[in-house]
DNA sequence: ATTAGCACTCAGGAAATTATAGTGCTAGGA
DNA sequence: TCCTAGCACTATAATTTCCTGAGTGCTAAT
């Protein structure tokens, strides 16, 4: 337990570290709270020892650690009202009724990477909680024709693939089976249950039933491992002073840009409980010097999560105010 | 015009320097062409003048300036036939029957950017091109419903909108008369066509057509401006040592990561008669250090430019046996 | 418990040093 | 006239040295 100057000195770190970088040293700190600095040096010493903080090396300052961060979230950031010019920049996004909602949320975290430099995520659904809605096909030029997909929370897959010597009769034979047959799957399921419901009856109503149920089956796996990442701001992390190494740029970008990865950042859900959840340092699983944070949203039709990457150093409680007022706008 | 020396001279220079990004010296040349160093400096310090030639202080070796560079294309540069490696790698996508015509184009560029470290992008067709094939509107849960719009070309576009106190039937009544009234409208006049003849129109026979009207409108409007562009192995280049500054690698991200930009440097054809397009240097739009190769190509249902952009050192031979071979592919 | 005082440490920048890989130019030789 | 040996010169890049400033930890006194 703390006492109540080591929390404040506690507080005192992090804010300062977050807005200058640079680490706090007990000078400043016998300034704001009032004390000598000596005291302050004891006080700090012991709140390392703790594994609040750390230094950059002997003789430098303070600078939280991953658990000073936790600890600050936890029982020393005060939650004031969002400010203002935030949220009038979101509203104007959210009050206008024309925008559907998949471009309302890429366009408010647009936002949100624009005014705080720090980078965006969007995950859709994952293939699990779709369920095939419809297929259908459109033929193109000759032997093209394009393959549209259809999930019940609206999401569109389409492959344009070419079938020489096929009747466009029996392709649209194959979707009306298929359509009649397995509506109301899940997507990931879908490949197996063409496999054993669709392929067994298209055999006998279809010629050329091989390579129509061929085309068919790779448009689905396809869109199996497909679900939706979208990345905004990307390279927002390069303004922050940390991130100047060429290594570590290099690193980060790999994890950015690697959908997989991404995905398995965004997607893992270690509490269900909580609506935001914080991931920091080795945790964020990006760099120990970055740090997550994400909350999933629900609406009747879709579901997903929006996350904000940014450097351990984030101003936490306006990232978090910014999720929480897009996550209820969304869920409106 | 240059004597057979100095070709020699300056094919060996650009060579070397493409492979070891260091300024070449007398020394080097006079070792491989049969001359002393001094009759190297002089040739040298010739080639400089004519300005194919630059320093990079003054007491450095040489390195080929963007002129240097176009002379050795057009006239240097010999053109052997495709490292077999790069074409077994390439084949084995095209001889994939299964794949989509699409899916190819991604995954060999995906090849050639891992194989060369370069950047690629594909850029679809404009939406001039795209005519408008068929819109599709699926109902989803209670008020949303995504409209799904189909061009000639294969292209699909989606959106999902949620419209508040309409009946299902005036949607679908509006779409079959899209259907019928505009089909095969360049997609980029679409919305005009909307407003001038679709417009009067579904005012006598649909319900609630201002709303219904608004929301295709803006479908149509997004679609315009939203003809994709597909960028493969963005940070390739931050593996090559000219790329080592903070400030060049945040300028770079930036004309990357902007589609329009993108678009703009992939789709300017300033030379529609050849084949194979080549920009370095300034004239690459990107940076003075880089250089776009780019093509385009042109199928029975769809066209489109492929580009690779990596350092003004780049591999051009190789790059441009992979491109004329992903081109012929393509279009077969 | 707090604090003044002091010795100590380390990062970071400036200046000095050296090595090295080149150049340009001159003058003599084929 | 073309080539080349030789030499003075130059700029970078790497290494070292030195210095400063911002910070620490510890001890002893309040």
């Amino acid at each position: 337990m703390l006492t109540k100057r080591q929390n404040n000195i506690l507080k005192l770190i992090v804010e300062e570290y977050i807005q200058l970088a640079k680490p706090v040293g007990s000078d400043l700190i016998s300034k704001k709270i009032n004390c000598s600095p000596a005291t302050a040096r004891n006080e700090m010493s012991d709140l390392e020892e703790i594994g609040l903080l750390e230094k950059t090396h002997t003789s430098s300052g303070r600078i939280p650690s991953a658990t000073g961060y936790n600890y600050y979230i936890k029982n020393l950031m005060d939650r004031k009202k969002m400010k203002k010019s935030d949220m009038e920049k979101l509203e104007i996004i959210f009050n206008n009724h024309q925008l559907a909602l998949s471009d309302c949320i890429s366009k408010s975290l647009q936002v949100v990477s624009d005014m705080t430099s720090y980078t965006s995520v969007i995950l859709g659904s994952n293939s699990h909680d779709n369920l095939l809605k419809l297929i259908e096909v459109v033929p193109i030029g000759e032997n093209a024709m394009t393959i549209i997909v259809v999930t019940d929370k609206g999401h569109v897959e389409n492959k344009t693939i070419v079938l020489e010597d096929v009747e466009i009769e029996d392709v649209k034979k194959t979707v009306s089976l298929i359509n009649n047959l397995i509506t109301g799957t899940p997507i990931d399921e879908v490949s197996m249950k063409l496999e054993y419901e669709v392929k067994p009856i298209i055999g006998k109503y279809v010629n050329q039933h091989e390579q129509i149920y061929n085309a068919f089956y790779h448009v689905f796996t396809d869109f199996t491992d497909n679900n939706s990442v979208n990345v905004v701001g990307k390279n927002k992390f390069l303004e922050q002073p940390e991130f100047s190494s060429l290594e570590k740029i290099k690193g980060i970008y790999n994890k950015l840009d690697n959908k997989d990865i991404l995905r398995k950042i965004t997607s893992k859900n270690n509490d269900d409980s909580k609506d935001i959840e914080i991931y920091i340092g080795e945790e964020s699983q990006i760099d120990e010097d970055m740090a997550v944070i994400k909350t999933k949203y629900k609406t009747k039709t879709d579901e997903g999560t929006i996350a904000i990457i940014g450097p351990k150093r984030m101003e936490y409680e306006r990232v978090i105010n910014l999720l929480e007022f897009i996550k209820e706008n969304i869920e409106r």
